[in-house]
DNA sequence: ATTTACCTTCTACCGGCTGGAATGTTTATG
DNA sequence: CATAAACATTCCAGCCGGTAGAAGGTAAAT
């Protein structure tokens, strides 16, 4: 299978799968032309790193889960701590977002948003602004 | 005002600092030693930068925040119209996170979580789990 | 025969810094 | 006064996770 198929099939782009190669993720054959020559192995695996990026594991926490997806006896557990490490992650990333929220709407609430100068927005960013 | 100074009153690290100068955002005058020469309203400008990048404005948003905050003749509605596209855009990455994170505790939720090698995460990761 | 579509490698760039090396200057201490 | 430390300077390289483009080779379709 060429980079063009797999790339469809694992919804990646083909740069990419190329850039997952290099740094160690997937390992093709090479046909005597020079092309590279994926298995249905591939694509799994290519999948799985999508799957597993798309919901905000790095590219090391990928790593890790690919040698556990290869690992037929490891625990459950392992992949939970994992999972629920990203939880929490995610968890105190939405309320960071949140607060930033907050105040960014507080800022553009007192802000009469018209023609004139005045504005409590700038103001807040640049400090003036007394609460 | 020497750049230690300056990075403890900005709460920004003096490399940050050098960087900003780097890409326009200060100019500092400099001394006949070659040491950069900071004024009050340098201090005032990197608070704001570091106020508006904590609020997660880009670069170039602090750029065109800074244009803004020096126009003093500009109208507040083209600031606040700003602001509301960056509340809109924190919203769907808050919405994002909060269904990245679903999926996560669904599967996580599946996951016995013990020395059993039989995984849901992984399972769900692979594309092999049936809902 | 030629066009088109695909593949290859390579280098360089994005944002937003951060780290380290090598060197210069100022200030504090013995 | 010498030296050490705490500053400052420049420059180059690297982080993450790709992406863009150039220059070329190969395969399939017309």
């Amino acid at each position: 299978m060429n980079i063009g198929l797999v790339s469809k099939r694992a919804k990646l782009p083909a740069k990419t799968i190329r850039y997952y190669e290099d740094i160690g993720l997937v390992k093709p054959e090479r046909l005597e032309n020079g092309y590279r020559s994926y298995g249905d192995n591939d694509v799994h695996r290519l999948r799985f790193i999508q799957r597993a990026r798309s919901l905000g594991f790095s590219i090391e926490e990928c790593r890790l889960l690919l040698s556990l997806y290869d690992d037929k006896n490891r625990a459950s557990s392992n992949v939970k701590t994992i999972a629920q490490d990203k939880i929490t992650e995610i968890d105190r990333k939405i309320s960071e977002l949140k607060s930033l929220r907050n105040t960014l709407s507080e800022l553009a609430r007192h802000c009469h948003g018209d023609s004139r100068p005045d504005c409590p927005i700038i103001d807040g960013l640049a400090g003036t602004r007394q609460h």
